[in-house]
DNA sequence: CCCCCCCC
């Protein structure tokens, strides 16, 4: 047996005490008859000690009893739970969040003798409110001696993923790039964040947190130890679910949508919406008609309130980057107020998915993602799919992976943004798409922050201050813009030879590092027809005048033109090479018309110019194609690009090779 | 009770 019951947590919990992470066995669920909605399944669970059968599923981990996993026998950590008091005095405790640690079958069968806890004969819990705990031993036995399991959490579980399984239903699908809940302690130095009417002095205490919320005994936490502000008489956001009807939070407003209105076949009306954050956790908020009128002139980005009397419901994640499980839908008897007092609450909360990561995650997800603007598009006007014109604006933006993305800004937004000064920009909530491989759109829901007040925003400054701006980095975001678009695809010259480049239906591309061996330069020059677009090699008449065959006409003079064939080598072979005009004018340093006057005036000048080049290395990019004249087939390779040589990519190009060969 | 989120 690998997991120990934590025994003593059936009574302690039922004498109120908060505890999470406890382990218990099921031994028996049932469905319980309910009204309209989806089923509730009932739980007979124990700690080896004890059993207690009103335990309650919460009904969005109905997935696991349709599953068949929450099955008699099974031991299951119960990582979060709340106790419920019903009308008629009894408890139950509704099941929050459970992991199944061990299947029946491994389990194979019931643990220990526990005995009902009905049966001990604790009736005290029963005439106690649900909520008031504050009278209760802090540390009953069990909760005094935490066994193992009580580390479960800490230690040995798996990274939970940051609430993006709206894609993937599976709540155990780690994210691969979860970074820390920004504590309200880290951001401390710079809590003041980034909307300044909400600096307040941290020791200010507003009436309203002091008096009546704090004796209110519905506002007394029945969680105890949750609340991170000792004498804090609000919940946490997350600590609130639709099992209890009363609670306050303290939150802060990160962002804040327009009012729209809808029409549908269910109705029509008007509705906004907006994203609250305290130091536990963020939860959106939704007002609909004579709720908009009553809170959307209240409600302001940046400022903290206290809310209470909302209805909470199952969040769709498919529209949220927030973690919370649920979000709230104001009603007529909701009450906002504002708060003085923003102490412990950070200003924004991100999970920054590094941006070489984006490649590795499904399209559609929504994304937080912070980045030097390193450059912009220009602002552009387009028009919609419904004729709707709005301006748009791609940002690149790099961070510390030294990959870049474009992120897209619409309307206002884009006509706004100052790329001046290549600002830190971090985006909560932007939408990942597969245009030009992976980009980033902004959305209405979105929160766009410039040089925002986070510690990553500083680092990343730093960074790029100091290494990130030499970086030769390589955008994600593919655009025809951006020369072929296609990455450097590297060879050495035997590779071109022994992976048969150009035997295919089309021609391949390849770069190379190679110095040049040997020029001819006997043939090199041609006479070419004058005409801009021809550049057919012209028949001296003799007599001052030069025939184009292609143009079917004579011309009074020609242009010199290039077609050089080059031998290049690299470390393990050679190649000969054609190249045309401008890439011959590249490799010589000189233009065709410049060598043609030399060739006929300055013989040894022209000889030079060889000789110079003779023995360079350069970067050639190259295509390559198999070519077949009187049933003899060759291999034909033509310059087109001649780059000189840049180190710095070519080393990376090299370790890059390297790690390929070692995998 | 919405859930639109644009373009290459």
């Amino acid at each position: 047996m690998s997991v120990n019951l934590t025994q003593g947590a059936v009574e302690a919990l039922l004498n109120g005490s908060p505890l999470n992470n406890i382990v218990l066995q099921l031994l028996n669920i049932r469905q319980v008859v309910t009204g309209p909605g989806p089923p509730r399944f009932r739980l007979l669970m124990s700690d080896g000690q004890h059993s207690w059968n009103s335990f309650l599923l919460a009904t969005q981990l109905n997935h696991l009893k349709e599953e068949n996993r929450l099955v008699p026998n099974c031991v299951c950590m119960v990582k979060k739970s709340i106790i419920n008091k019903l009308s008629d005095g009894r408890l139950v405790v509704i099941v929050m969040d459970v992991e199944i640690l061990q299947s029946a079958e491994e389990t194979g069968g019931k643990i220990g003798n526990p005995t009902p806890y009905n049966a001990v004969g604790k009736t005290s819990s029963p005439q106690k409110s649900a909520s008031s705990t504050s009278d209760l031993p802090d540390s009953s036995p069990s909760a005094a001696e935490p066994g193992p399991s009580y580390m479960y959490n800490s230690t040995l579980s798996p990274p939970r993923g940051r609430g993006r399984e709206f894609v993937e239903k599976s709540p155990m699908k780690a994210s691969p790039m979860k970074t820390s809940w920004t504590s309200p302690m880290k951001t401390s130095p710079m809590k003041t964040s980034w909307t300044s009417p909400m600096k307040t002095s941290p020791m200010k205490t507003s009436p309203m947190k002091t008096s009546p919320m704090k004796t209110s005994p519905m506002t007394t936490s029945p969680m105890k130890g949750t609340s991170t502000s000792p004498g804090s008489s609000t919940m946490l956001i997350a600590n609130i679910n639709p099992y209890q009807s009363k609670w306050t939070i303290r939150a802060r407003v990160t962002n804040k949508s327009n009012v729209r209105t809808w029409s549908n076949s269910r109705g029509e009306g008007k509705l906004f919406s907006f994203d609250v954050l305290d130091e536990s956790g963020e939860i959106k908020i939704t007002a609909f008609n004579n709720e908009v009128d009553k809170f959307f002139t209240l409600v302001e980005h940046g400022k903290v309130y206290y809310i209470t009397k909302a209805t909470l419901k199952v969040a769709n994640k498919q529209y949220s980057t927030l973690k919370s499980n649920y979000e709230i839908t104001l009603h007529a008897h909701s009450s906002i107020v504002p708060c003085d007092d923003s102490q412990g609450l950070p200003a924004v909360h991100c999970d920054f998915v590094p941006i070489a990561e984006l490649e590795n995650i499904d399209v559609d997800t929504l994304i937080d993602v912070i980045g030097i603007c390193k450059s912009a598009d220009d602002v552009s006007r387009i028009t919609t799919k419904t004729s709707r014109e709005v301006s748009k604006r791609a940002l690149n933006l790099i961070d510390t992976t030294g990959k870049v993305v474009a992120l897209t800004l619409w309307g206002e937004e884009a006509e706004k943004f100052d790329v001046s000064g290549k600002p830190v920009v971090a985006v909560k909530g932007a939408r990942l798409s597969d245009f030009g491989g992976r980009s980033l759109s902004a959305l209405f829901s979105s929160t766009v922050m410039v040089n925002p007040d986070l510690p990553q925003a500083f680092s990343l400054r730093a960074w790029y201050d100091q290494e990130g701006y030499a970086l030769d980095s390589e955008s994600l975001t593919q655009t025809r813009s951006m020369g072929s678009g296609q990455k450097t695809n590297w060879k050495t010259l035997s590779d071109v030879k022994n992976e048969h480049l150009g035997h295919g239906e089309k021609a391949d591309y390849f770069s190379c590092l190679a110095t040049v061996l040997y020029m001819r330069k006997e043939n090199c020059l041609y006479q070419a027809c004058p005409s801009d677009d021809c550049k057919k090699k012209v028949i001296d008449q003799q007599n001052g005048l030069y025939r184009c065959e292609k143009c079917n006409r004579e011309y009074p003079n020609f242009q010199y033109r290039l077609l050089l064939n080059a031998n290049l080598a690299d470390f393990g072979d050679n190649q000969w090479v054609t190249c045309f005009q401008e890439t011959a004018e590249a490799l010589l340093g000189h233009s065709a018309e410049t060598l043609g006057q030399l060739r006929d005036t300055d013989e040894a000048a022209f000889e030079e110019v060889f000789q110079k080049t003779n023995f360079t290395t350069h970067i050639f990019r190259n295509r390559v194609k198999l070519e077949t004249y009187n049933d003899e087939s060759r291999i034909k390779v033509t310059v087109m690009e001649v780059q000189p040589v840049d180190h710095r990519e070519y080393s990376r190009t090299l370790i890059g090779n390297i790690r390929k060969l070692a995998s």
